[in-house]
DNA sequence: TCTGGCATCAACCGATCGGTCGATGCCAGG
DNA sequence: CCTGGCATCGACCGATCGGTTGATGCCAGA
């Protein structure tokens, strides 16, 4: 049910090409008519034409080339998911170092592929960001668990107490430290001792900084709000 | 470069098979010593001993079923993982609607594949991993894109100001006021009225809150420390 | 034109915070 | 056994913060 060869019996997937390489889509067209169920919508050079097809046609996916002359790739896909267009956008681009790889993904692209990946992909991934999955890959797979990937073990000493964890929290809410003391039923002098021994660890001498690198740090994840 | 198929000459990838049904094991065993280029040094049914036999074996990949009895997969890749050990992990499991994807991810799994993925597939992820890439299956690159995603373009009314994202941002460094004035060139007054302003906006009544409320949105992002 | 958001400033006051002296008891590791 | 981290408490004080009220000027949109 995943990334699998042609199925059989399928109405055509529609598509758009994006790329300031005439000679890209030309070979992308031709690879598309030739393959199983596409149809190619047209195409566009740059990045405004690209938001522009995208509204008039309608195509399910948009072949998406990053860093073209006159509105970026990334642009355009903000432009074509911010409009609410129903299309998905598949990033199609020569590397994967590029450093707009997460900024693609970030502004909405459903998926990222390389150029020289061989044709069954490339249909095998159209047909599953149509359907609404996501392809990436392996470079940029990476990247992003490195952005989720628990962030460290917490270097010994620096590592909170579960007590501290606790005022953290609470501080993060903005509660004030006598409620703090009677959130956890201790007294607010412990309330501050426990502060100042967590501005120590983290390197702060704030309650705001203490939050803040808590954050960078994944101490306070984005789950406690 | 990427996933390819299979490459003609090449050492063999040394492959631990994780499992508790032992069925599942003798099918990926057979498979990969059917297979072009693995040697399958052993296998394990549960988690503990995953991590023992990867500590012994060293393979290169450790092909890990998810949620078995005795030692949550997800315990054993952080065992794996947190033990130093030269192993990549690649999940394989029946569904990916498992709560605990994620927390595969972030506990150091190198990619996440489902069962029914057809061998060639398989063979290619074994070794797009042993070889330092990710593969994730559609659906937790979905997950983890949506993770990733600019979190929203901002509510209307409780956008915040330039001056006052300026402002806030000195705050989560734990500047006073005093010093923000300095370094933005503007009176201690001026910079608690934009305090003032953006507490209300966020829905805040302290600096503290303010940084947390604010990395939750995305303004304050894990960008600026 | 007028409204409203933004940025700028002033003065005041009570509340809260952060720092610094302490002190006690518990428990685990060397 | 003793050290050290953790949690708990008290008291004091200066610094900082948050709230309030009020005012000015600019600029863009209705």
């Amino acid at each position: 049910m995943t990334t699998e060869q042609p199925p059989p019996g399928h109405e055509p997937v529609s598509v758009l090409l994006v790329d300031d390489h005439p000679v890209v889509r030309d070979g992308l067209r031709a690879m598309f008519e030739r393959g199983p169920g596409f149809r190619v919508l047209g195409e566009a050079a740059d990045g405004v034409a690209a938001v522009r097809l995208a509204a008039e046609l309608r195509p399910e996916v948009v072949l998406m080339d990053l860093r073209m002359p006159g509105g970026g790739g990334v642009d355009a896909i903000a432009g074509i998911v911010g409009r609410g267009l129903p299309c998905k956008v598949l990033v199609l681009t020569t590397y994967d170092t590029d450093a707009d790889t997460l900024p693609a993904i970030e502004a909405g692209a459903s998926g990222y592929l390389l150029k020289d990946a061989p044709p069954s992909q490339l249909f095998a991934a159209v047909r599953d960001v149509a359907a609404g999955r996501t392809v990436l890959s392996p470079a940029v797979a990476s990247r992003l668990v490195d952005r989720v990937r628990a962030p460290r073990p917490e270097a010994g000493r620096n590592a909170l107490s579960a007590r501290e964890r606790e005022v953290l929290t609470l501080v993060a809410k903005g509660t004030p430290n006598r409620e703090i003391a009677r959130a956890l039923f201790i007294s607010e002098a412990t309330v501050k001792t426990h502060l100042t021994h967590l501005y120590a660890k983290l390197g702060v001498n704030d309650r705001a900084a203490a939050v803040a690198t808590a954050y960078g740090r994944g101490i306070l994840g984005p789950g406690e709000n």
